[in-house]
DNA sequence: TTTGTAAATGCGGCTTAGTTGCATTAAATT
DNA sequence: AATTTAATGCAACTAAGCCGCATTTACAAA
């Protein structure tokens, strides 16, 4: 058992398949955000759209990945940091460019004032605007 | 001309037909944000689901209401205040029950802080967690 | 190295939100 | 009442995402 493997066990993936590879790869090298449906275009050679689907979720049950939805409804994922399958500790908000639709994790602290009467337990919080690329 | 049309004309709707009557006045009952689903469910009898989503985008375009996403990604609406055809100014987070996923808008201003080489043009924030009446 | 196992995958079909084109209806102006 | 065209109904379509089931394959035990 290679020493990759034992990691991957460790954090909830059982076996180490060439897909699972090739998606971890892509979030290893790249560090915005990936839409699902750019992932499905990315890897349509090497495997089925469900598998796609179903690695994302095992990356993210595991704390390797986390959503969360872009301006246009669709589900977005990153790379997690300091996360385990036991807790989701890596809480931020999220930018999108809406010229070029690139979406970056922001390690950001927004104040959530209280609401009167209820009790918030999580957030979602996307800015939009202009990415540093688009805005020359 | 009746005078609820000249404001209806005033606000961009052309014509006052039953239709859009009804989802106005769904609208005017209600202060709490509607999903789409929601609406073409109540609707059912009385229109077509593409009527629905019709009238809602003219709505929207003319200020009356204004939508974003829910938790799960679905479209949501909800009547705006003081805000008409040429100015959306009515910009502010929505909170979304986890248990019974009523949605509300909240008069809450948050601060967003700058992002370095970003220039941010509008948000998004969706709090989540529990209602007044889930509370208990 | 071979074999047994169940995790993972491929595939086809399905669900559902949302859109589009076009023929028909009806609201408002004359 | 006649005219105009905004609004609607309808059917077909698109696209994201999910599900069941047969098949494959990673990996541990023999
Ligand atoms: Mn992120
Ligand atoms: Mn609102
Ligand atoms: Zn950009
Ligand atoms: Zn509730």
């Amino acid at each position: 058992m290679r020493l990759s493997c034992i990691k991957l066990v460790f954090m909830g993936i059982i076996r180490k398949t060439k897909s699972v590879a090739a998606v971890l790869q892509i979030f290893e090298e790249q560090e915005d955000a990936q839409s699902v449906v750019h992932l499905i275009e990315l890897l349509k050679d090497e495997m089925n759209r469900t598998t796609v689907y179903r690695i994302l979720d095992r990356f993210e049950k595991d704390g390797i990945i986390h959503s969360f939805n872009g301006k246009d409804g669709l589900r977005w994922y990153a790379k997690c940091h300091g996360c385990d399958s036991n807790h989701h500790v890596d809480a931020h908000p999220h930018f999108q460019c809406t010229e070029c639709d690139k979406v970056e994790c922001l390690s950001l602290e927004i104040e959530i004032p209280q609401v009167k009467n209820h009790k918030i337990d999580s957030t979602d919080i996307l800015l939009m605007g202009q990415c540093e690329a688009c805005r020359h």
